[in-house]
DNA sequence: ACCGACGGGACCGCCCGTTGTT
DNA sequence: AACAACGGGCGGTCCCGTCGGT
């Protein structure tokens, strides 16, 4: 059974104005950006979505899977951990030249937008941003921990600490890039990854394939 | 000559308000928060300043000031090129629990609302957050070009990239801490750029004093 | 020939949404009320009016129906002028506590809306009021006459007058016991209604029957 | 020291606006339509009040304040209770043809738009409207009170439930008027309650001032 | 006969900036 | 030097009505 016509338009209205929230953040879109992006009247907004609110969180929610599949795909791309975890890396670092969603990480966007401001679309905004970087995270810690258990990689590292580092350094270097709108400096982070993970390798690595 | 009155009503009004501006941001700052936090009515506002971007300019700079006398400080505290580069690091963690300015650092809040959005004061706000960002990292990376000039440090490194790298690991992480409200993702990074700056070490370390 | 399903449908949609308009008004009410209430769509709801003035119109005649069918039978379930009389007032007393639709007497609540406002739907609402007001002091009247002229009342008083008061003070007082959500006011000007139609009886009643 | 001139403007909106709520009430008023009367722009108005709904209610107590002024100056130009019984009820007939305020008596329309709408507005201006009318019938009461008191008046009377009474007819009897657009009706019942008063004279009356 | 979908507009509230005044 | 007062405009929400589909 298709899609009704309501739902498409839904899809289309997300889909086309999620760029516009990511780039520009919740307050400074406003309902005429979105008019023009969707090609839809107020009115025909209004009727797939109660407010502004609703709409900025589905529009969150689409840019957090858009940049959800292209990590994913990355990762099962890989056959080994080290692998996986390179492309996740290299997946993040388009952000800087080809994002999969116009503005770059949408996580990085929005926590830095509500972190400190008040009401309830900031809340919840936030705490959907957690779980998608704790998500984001976990994915990279797991890939750390399937590299060990494996034995292609070295035990003596805390997965966890791995994985958070990773992404701090290429989210901070992201950031960097969109302020001088210089793609090389998370492409470097990213190289920089490859790099500390080639140095995990065991010296006589026996792994053929990670877990998973 | 002391300041006028004028200019202490000035720098109060600033000095107040960089607070607001750097955690709600230039769009979620309205000149009612600015009136409250200053205690300054619209008039008095706008005998000092022409309009609430030029307001908000100045607070920008005032807490990149800010943030900027502490790292110094943390940086001049240090005798060895190590020593300077782990308090520069230090300075930037504190960041999390302890900032200059409340709502944390002012350059990755800038850098983050500015990189899409379009007007006038957001292409100043970021021409001014490269600025900061440039000479952010240019401080570090002069630090590492003195560990190396002063045989502290391996000479097989490049200073800027790894300049570039301390500052994304820990911009990302203060997003996390952040993010989670949880000190911790900054602190660790500190500590993982301390060690790194560690094994950087020569093997025969014959440092006598970094310059600056 | 039974009602078709079109009028049944109407039918419902009138009796569940008059009481919403005589609580809340013509404009106090709206669409989204009257789709709730009706369990229709806009889309039914417009197949059976043309406009929400036309479906505020039909639902006042309703709300006027139901009150006239009250009354009258209070009227035609007394003999006498006398009971006739207070069985009118008691029936509009039971708008008080046990109105025949809810909020109370629709000419009431009509003609306060609409007496001032502007716009073609106050004037038909208004005309129409003023129809079922003229109605209900007619009738109040026509039954002061049938005492008088079979003797059961006194002669020296006028039917209009008399009729006219009544409703005054039932209606003013209704507006109290809606006020104060207290039914004792309309309940008593009902009594202060008999007994002044008591203290209007011959001396030597020699009624047989009023008429109608 | 005179009204500064912020005061001024208050009260210029508050009494050119006033009439328009009394006439369209809260749910037909418009800002627009206060922009219009008072002659300030949105701007102007919500420097003086938070809200419309803040507005409404000042508008609300100024009429109230008028129809009041005009009630205690009737009751106080009587000498004897009779007098003043009549004076108040012909106050309130002038409601009629020549109100204080455009639209008649404030409380009765009030009373009816609010008794069954929801939302805090409603709440405020019903509370409001009972305490006025309790005001209005504890004031007739009063003079009922003084009229036995003094031995000018019957006293197999109760107070309370003459006061009703008058204020009840007079109140309903307003509402024809206003219906029909025909001051005749209140004015009757004026009529009617001064024949009323007559008709409590004590037989010899002895009275020749009323206390109060 | 009923509903889904969309347009168009009005309304309230907010917010920045300017002017007159003290 | 500071403020009260006001203008002008935009942004989000709601609401009535229409059109095509089923």
């Amino acid at each position: 059974m298709p899609p009704t016509k309501g739902q498409r338009t839904r899809d289309h209205i997300v889909s086309t104005v999620a760029p516009i929230f990511n780039r520009h953040g919740y307050a400074g879109t406003t309902l005429e950006d979105v008019m023009a992006a969707s090609g839809l009247k107020k009115g025909g907004v209004y009727r797939h979505f109660e407010s502004k609110d609703d709409l900025a969180f589905a529009a969150f929610e689409h840019a957090l899977a858009l940049q959800g599949d292209r990590i994913r795909d990355a990762i099962v791309a890989g056959t080994t951990a080290e692998e996986k975890i390179s492309g996740l890396a290299r997946a993040m670092a388009r952000n800087g030249d080809d994002p999969p969603i116009p503005g770059g990480c949408p996580i990085l966007n929005t926590a830095v937008e509500c972190d400190d401001a008040p009401g309830p679309i900031y809340t919840r905004l936030r705490t959907r941003a957690r779980r998608a970087m704790t998500a984001l995270i976990g994915a990279a810690e797991q890939l750390f921990a399937d590299g060990i258990a494996s034995g292609e990689m070295r035990d003596d590292i805390d997965p966890h600490d791995e994985a958070a580092a990773l992404v701090s350094s290429l989210e901070g270097a992201l950031m960097l890039s969109r302020l001088y709108a210089d793609p090389s400096h998370v492409q470097r982070a990213a190289a920089r990854v490859e790099e500390r993970v080639r140095s995990l390798r065991r010296s006589a690595p026996r792994a053929r394939r990670t877990a998973r």
